[in-house]
DNA sequence: AATGAATGAGCCTTCATTCAT
DNA sequence: GATGAATGAAGGCTCATTCAT
C-alpha cells in the first residue's frame, strides 16, 4: 500500500483490472474510469501507462495471450489420435472455462468476435492459426489421408463450436438447457460427450468422403 | 415525406429500424439518433413513440418474437425422426443465416447473450423453451426411451452449438477456418455436414448411456 | 428570450461569441465553455451546431470573409493612382480598427499568422489574394510600367506591414511609442502619415529601379 | 548522461529548451512535458527548479534580456545619422532573422504581444525603451530639430514596422506576397528597400511637419 | 401529433503539478 | 539533489433525453 510504488506494478494492476473489465463489458462499453477504479489507481493513469484506451485494449490482447498461450497446448501428446482429441477437447474446454487469464481471455476473444474493435489485427489470426493447425493434423490423423481437406475443417468447426458453448456459458441457455448448473463434474461429462459425440461424428463424415 | 403519415406506420419504421441498428451494433452500441435517421425520423422519435431507449429495445423483442416467421418456425415437420432433425438443422442454420426479420433477431439473441442488457427477461424463455421442446422430442424419438434425460440434453447442446457458428460466421474466423468465403451452396454443405456428424454424435453416445 | 427559439439565432449567437473568443484568445486557448456561455448557450451546443470545435472555427471564418468583405474593397475607386492609395491605406486601416466582423476578423487573421491551426487553407488565400491585387495594381499605376515586379511587391509588403500595426494596438508597443492612446484623430493622422512616407518612399524605390 | 552534473547545467538546458518551445508554441500551447524531454531532463524538472511554468516563463525572459546579444544591440553605431538608420535597419532585420537566442527572443517578444500573458510587466517597457531611444535618436538627427515629436514617433512605428514583417516570416503572407522563398540574398534587398524606402518617407514626413 | 432546438450527464484525454523516495 | 510515479482539474466531445411549439 506505499504510495509510490514500483510503477510496473501499478501498470500491472491496470493491466489485470482492464482484462476483467474489457472482458465483462466489451471495448465500447468498457469505463476507463472504472478501470482505473478497480486497479486503485487515478484516472489519468491508463493514460499516464498506455497512453489512451486503445493501446491499453491492445496491451491487454497481448499480455493475455502470452499469458494464456502458455496453458493452451499440451507439446507432449501422445497416445492414439482418439485420445489425443480427447486431450485437446479438455484443453479447450478447460481454457474456456479457465478463471484468471486463460478464461478471461477467452470472453475477450468472444468479444472481440462479435463485436469486432478492428484494434488488434495481428494478434487475432496468430490466435487462431497454431489451435487450428494442431486438431487439423489429429483430425487427419483419424479420418486418414483420403479424405477432403474440407471434410476435416468442418469438422474442426463442429468442434470447437461444441466447445466454444462454455465461453457462453455464463448468462447464456447452457444452464437452462441443462436443467442445472454447472460445476466441475458436469464440466467433466461435458466434456466426454463432446469426445464421444464428436469421434463419432468424424467417423461417420470419414466414411461418407473418404 | 408525408407530414402526416398513420403514426403507426413511422412506429414501425422505428421500430425495423432499430431491429437492425441493435442487431448490428448491440444495445449500447446503438444509437437513437442512427436509428431516427434510418427510419427517417425524427431524433425526439424514438422518445414519443417509446419512452426511451430502452423501452424501445423491449419492444423490438417484442415484435420479433410476435413475428410470424419466428413464431411458427417449423411447424410443418414430418418424415422420420432422422428427416426431423435434418429439417430442425436446416431450419436452425435457415434461421441463423436469413436476412431480414428473422436473422437479424438471431444476432438480437446472440448480443444478448453475450452482453447481457437485462432488459428482456421474459421474451428470453419465451423464445428458447419451444425451440428447446421440440429438439429434445426428435432427439428422445431417435434415441429411444431408455436415454437418460441429461444425454439427451448434451446432444441438444451439441446441435444448437455447432449450428450457432452461422451467427457469427461474418468477422469470424468460420471463413478463416474453412479457408473460403460462405455461399449457398457451402452453407448447404454445411447442414449436411452437421446432420450427418450429429446423428452419428447421438447414435453412438445414445449406445453408450442408454 | 424564449426558451426554444428560431435556431438560427442561437447558431449566430455562437457564431458571434466564437468570432470574439477566438480572436482574443486564438484558438487553442479559446474555450468552447467559453463561447457557449457568451452566447448564452449550453456546452453541448457547440456540437449541436457545428460538429466540433474546429468546424466552428473555421465557420467563423467564412463567416468573418462573408461579412468582412463586403465592406473591403471601395470597387469605385476613383481619382490619381495617389488618392487611390491614400484611400486604400484608410480602408485598410478601417479594416483593421473597426469594432464588430472587420475587426475582429483581422485579430483573426493575425493570429492565424502567428499560430497557423492548418485548419482554413483555402480562405486564407482568398482573403490575401484580392487585397494584394488591388493595392499591386495601384503601386503599378504610380511607379510606371518600366518597375521591377519585386520593386513592386517590396511596397506592397511596406504598406501592408506599416498598417498592421493597428492590429496589434491593444497590449502592444504602439501607445507606448506614441505616448499616448488611440482615438480617432491619432487614426487619422496615422493615416496619413503612412500615406505620405509611402508615397515618398515609393517614388524613391520607383526611381532606384525605374 | 551524467548523474550527477553540475545541476546548474541542467537549469540552463531547461531555460534554452523552453526558450525554444515558448518561443515556438507561445505561452498556453508550450508543454511542460516537452520543454523539460528536449533539455533531457525530467518531467518534474521545471517545477523542481522554477517552481512551476510561470516562473520558468519569466526567468526565459530575464535570460533572454540579460542575454549580452539582445542587450548590446547596436552600441557601435557610427557614420552619417543615414547610414546609423541603414545599420539599426540592418540590426533589427538581424534580430529577427537570428536563429539562437536572438531570434527566439524576437518571436516570444510577438508573441507576447499578440496574445499577452501578463506575467512579465516590468522586462517588457525594459525591452523596448532602449531600441525605442535610440531610433529616436536616429530619426530626430535626421529630420532635424524642428520636428514635432509625434511626427517622429510614427515614423519609429513605420520602420519597427515594417522589419517586424520578418517575424512572421514564416507560415505567412510574405513569402506568398514575395512570391519567392527568403534566402539570405533577399533579406539584403528587404533591408536595403526598407532603408531606402523609409529615408525618403522620413524626409518627406519631416518637411511637411518641420 | 410531431419536431427542431437545446441540454446535462458522463466519457476520454491532456497537462501542470505534487509526492515519496 | 533529482526523479519516476501518480494525481486533480479541466477541456472537448457524445448522446439520450427534454422542452416549447
Amino acid at each position: 500500500m506505499a504510495k509510490r510504488e514500483d510503477g510496473k506494478e501499478t501498470r500491472l494492476r491496470l493491466l489485470n483490472a482492464a482484462g476483467e473489465v474489457f472482458a465483462e463489458k466489451g471495448y465500447r462499453a468498457a469505463k476507463v474510469a472504472d478501470i482505473c477504479k478497480r486497479a486503485g489507481a487515478n484516472v489519468a493513469a491508463v493514460n499516464y501507462y498506455f497512453g489512451n484506451k486503445k493501446s491499453l485494449y491492445r496491451e491487454v490482447w497481448q499480455h493475455a495471450l502470452e499469458n494464456a498461450e502458455v496453458a493452451l497446448f499440451f507439446e507432449s501428446a501422445a497416445g492414439s489420435s482418439q485420445d489425443r482429441l480427447r486431450q485437446y477437447i479438455h484443453e479447450l474446454i478447460k481454457n474456456f472455462t479457465a478463471t484468471g487469464n486463460v478464461g478471461r481471455f477467452s470472453r475477450l476473444y468472444l468479444m472481440e468476435m462479435v463485436n469486432p474493435t478492428g484494434l488488434i489485427q495481428g494478434a487475432w489470426h496468430e490466435t487462431i492459426e497454431p489451435r487450428r493447425r494442431k486438431l487439423h493434423d489429429i483430425l487427419r490423423n483419424i479420418i486418414g489421408p483420403g479424405a477432403e481437406d474440407l471434410t476435416i475443417r468442418l469438422c474442426e468447426l463442429s468442434i470447437v463450436n461444441q466447445c466454444r458453448m462454455f465461453v457462453t456459458i455464463k448468462h447464456s441457455d447452457v444452464e437452462y438447457m441443462l436443467g442445472r448448473t454447472i460445476d466441475p463434474k458436469l464440466i467433466d461429462r461435458l466434456a466426454r460427450h463432446i469426445a464421444d459425440f464428436s469421434l463419432a461424428g468424424i467417423r461417420a463424415v470419414g466414411k461418407l468422403t473418404g
